[in-house]
DNA sequence: TTATTTGCAAATGTTTTGCACACAT
DNA sequence: ATGTGTGCAAAACATTTGCAAATAA
């Protein structure tokens, strides 16, 4: 099974989630379940208001409330990763489902978004923390330029 | 002279800016300029917000919207940056003023912002574009965590 | 004179919230 | 039964914008 803008089985991630609810004692409710079975197969970077309408397009019907508070939930829950591309444009979502960390490079031309890591970046990171007796507990990175695309 | 919160002489940030009103044939407004003045005496990293009420509080009447005018006008001409702590939140600016270029760690639990710079770091990056053959133009490596104070 | 700039209030866009009702447990 | 979750509309909030009046060049 090839993916490629696609994320994750949605099935397993069904599964997961409703242990989640369990664990929690959250309720299992139709607009949760609908809600993330469909967020787990959106393009691979997704607002909130491109959910809700991929899933009204749909003729699933749950309020734009509904939509953020859900995302919020699977965001706490270590199900999606929030991704802030600037301060007043809405925020990308992403799965996590395992992945390891990563950084993004985002074209300011066509606003497409990649993905890299590199563990010695990470590594100079709490270097410099360590410096500065500082206590790393995230980090976000984010680089500004031209995709191959773009730039020829 | 020392500073320590404090930022650059507000008298060479004026000189420089007079003569970027004239070069780009702007106007030369008592407004901008007292905008200008109090941007560089502010504390290290401030909100368009904040400037607003120091003015109004000293008795300097400008609207809200030309202080936001007149920031922007700043960073377009690199005389200010910009800081995005957070999606939602107030963005901080911080003068230039021939300062290199650095990154933040930032406290979550007292919001106090430490900038630090590491020329590793930089390279990785930009060895990380290249091999993604991504014309890197811009950064933001924004570190959250603990700082000395409030880890103890 | 005339093109900018200003101030005000209204608009913007995303996200959050209060509240009454519906529903899962 | 009872505490949660939902939907709606309104609020929040930093920032931007339309427009008429003021002003620098």
């Amino acid at each position: 099974m090839t993916r490629r803008d696609r994320n994750v089985d949605a099935g397993k991630v069904d599964e997961l989630f409703e242990r989640f609810l369990r664990e929690n004692s959250l309720k299992h409710t139709a607009q949760r379940l609908k809600i993330v079975k469909r967020a787990f197969s959106m393009p691979k970077h997704f607002a909130a208001e491109d959910l809700y309408l991929v899933l009204r397009r749909e003729k699933t019907y749950v309020s734009k409330a509904t939509v953020y508070r859900t995302l919020k939930l699977l965001v706490d829950a270590h199900f999606l990763d929030e991704l802030e591309i600037g301060a007043r444009k809405a925020k990308f979502y992403e799965p996590v489902h395992g992945r390891e960390h990563h950084d993004h490079m985002i074209c300011l031309r066509c606003g497409d978004i990649l993905e890299f890591s590199d563990d010695e970046i990470e590594t100079k990171q709490q270097e410099a923390a360590t410096r500065h007796k500082f206590r790393l507990l995230s980090h976000s990175l984010k680089m500004f330029g031209l995709c191959k695309e773009c730039e020829e």
